[in-house]
DNA sequence: ATGAAAGCGCTAACAA
DNA sequence: TTGTTAGCGCTTTCAT
């Protein structure tokens, strides 16, 4: 059963060289094309694998990359990390996941967790203040922010997708349909389109229609449902997620507000079940895939370029949510 | 910035204490109760966080458990990795995640991988005909499936939903409601489900009614128009997971066959947007963050019990997606 | 109760 | 070109 693991040395004795000689080969330093051969041959006779465990630790480090992403159930952040995985496989680096949750002290533990590991590459949304970051960058960690840039850690490049323009358009959209009683359902960690909403409706804003949520999904259902039989006479509604877009649909099921006619909706993020709803629902469409990808590129490329982010682009996916305002709800 | 690490050495050296000591302290070992005290305070000082590195190749373990799935954009798999990580995660083990596209040369690829980060520990919904897993069990790792069986490894215990009964449940309720042509529209590596169906129908069934498509979206669509167009009589169909439910209902809109009136739909899997669409989805829901979370168990457990696996219920959950035969389709 | 020392599998200096 | 050797940070006998 515990067949002890084939080392570097039974490979070594085997082919009767040095345990240098057979590290070299594997690592395509020089040798003679004789010894190169044997030692690869006996190699893979013997099936042999090198610890990465071993080389590691000698070389201080783990060539292990950290993920750190609120809810790996979510769809958006499922595809972020597919990203990820996808770009760290053709670097052979091995990627370590882990469930924030949305809490910085989780988010704090998790951290931890990484850097006994000894991973020196973390990519995270990140979910506290920033001060949690503090350790990884001590402890030299390249360190990449996806979807979410942390309030006072501007010295961390992140790779984002254009929140502002996707709520300037989605704003705009909206307003040219003659909607003005527009309300936005936030999640957490979005300063960036909070901000942007704000901006891009102007005079327009009314804060009483600004409801930002906590991650889970019956605080979202909560806020949706609050929202809506608080304010009646909004029209229209851009939801910050696939989350707030789907309760805010629930929601106003529920309350029998028909979508477009009662209620315009634009959610964030471009899920497969947008289509499938009825009615289709308009989103803005996020490059989630990218996100991660990109991000893990940044993060494996190391520290040397200056790049301190990316914005990838958004788009306005005009399917059958939104209607221009007119046939308004009845006049409670 | 390249601050070195702090190591056990500089804590001991901090202390006035041997490196042993602070390892035996660390580990709970026995100690005096003022050299714990103050090699503890140091520790805290320095920040030291002890290298699982170094730790795990003294051990000749890793530590760390391996989760190769085949789609991590997937929200049932998303799920099964949510209980996986939850679970991981209480017992302090770290997670290596892998997405093998259902593709068993990728999927042998990532097992290499995870047997080079020296993990001692896998769990995976296997893709393979099993031959890929020989390799892991060799090197003495650990192995739990989930979510699937492979053919030809029943040695290795796995922990999945209830398929048979699902499947009968499903054809139950169907053939309760009058109808005799049912589809089953399935994925890669369901062997179970299959056959069940099979033989659930009995001297109903008609292989042609039974497709199964490979794992991609556009597979799942082809398959599920195909099916449709070549057999206008069929009256229902089981789709064997969340995404041939998706392609289903997508394909019958673009067919222009209404459900439930023209074509009654159950899906495997329950996923928020089974309610968001329309009709709402009448499925069989599986406990998939269950599924993860006991495989978790099952693999940290180790090898010790002899559990062979486990057998998670499902349950069927009537929406609005399936009706009466009666109202059947127009004899075209 | 504590310290010294060996060694896990590997790579990188240094010799030969 | 090749072998020898010294660690990487840690745990674990074995003495003390």
């Amino acid at each position: 059963m515990n067949t002890r693991r084939t080392t570097i040395k039974d490979v070594a004795e085997a082919a009767g060289v040095g345990v240098a000689t057979v590290s070299r080969v594997l690592s395509g330093g020089s040798a003679s094309p004789q010894t190169r051969e044997r030692v690869l041959t006996v190699a893979t006779q013997l099936d042999y694998r090198p610890s990465a465990l071993g080389r590691n630790l000698r070389q201080r480090r783990s060539g292990g990359i950290g993920l750190l992403l609120p809810d790996i159930t979510d769809t958006f952040y499922g595809r972020v990390a597919d990203g990820v995985l996808a770009c760290a496989r053709s670097a052979g680096e091995p990627v370590i996941v882990g469930a924030t949750g949305d809490d910085p002290e989780s988010e704090a533990e998790l951290i931890g967790m990484l850097l006994e590991q000894g991973v020196d590459r973390v990519i995270a949304v990140p979910s506290g203040d920033g001060d949690g970051w503090a350790p990884t960058l001590r402890a030299g960690v390249i360190t990449v922010f996806a979807h979410r840039l942390s309030a006072g850690r501007e010295d961390i490049p992140a790779v984002v997708a254009d929140d502002r323009g996707g709520v300037r358009t989605a704003v705009d959209y909206l307003t040219g349909l003659g909607h003005r009683r527009i309300a936005y359902l936030g999640g957490p960690g979005q300063q960036q389109r909070l901000s942007a909403f704000r901006q891009a409706l102007g005079p327009l804003v009314d804060e009483e229609l600004i409801v930002v949520a906590r991650g889970s999904r019956d605080s979202a259902y909560a806020a949706a449902a609050g929202l809506f039989q608080h304010r009646p006479d909004l029209t229209a509604v851009l939801a910050g997620g696939n989350l707030l877009g789907e309760v805010a649909v629930l929601a106003a099921r529920e309350l029998d507000l028909r979508i477009p006619r009662d209620l315009s909706l634009i959610m964030f993020d471009d899920v497969p079940w947008a289509e499938l709803c009825s009615p289709p629902l308009t989103v803005i469409a996020q490059p989630a895939r990218d996100i991660g990808y990109r991000a893990a590129e940044l993060v494996l490329r190391g520290g040397t370029r200056r790049p301190r982010g990316v914005l990838l682009p958004t788009e306005l996916i005009v399917r059958g949510s939104c209607a221009a305002r007119g046939t308004s709800r009845s006049p409670r």
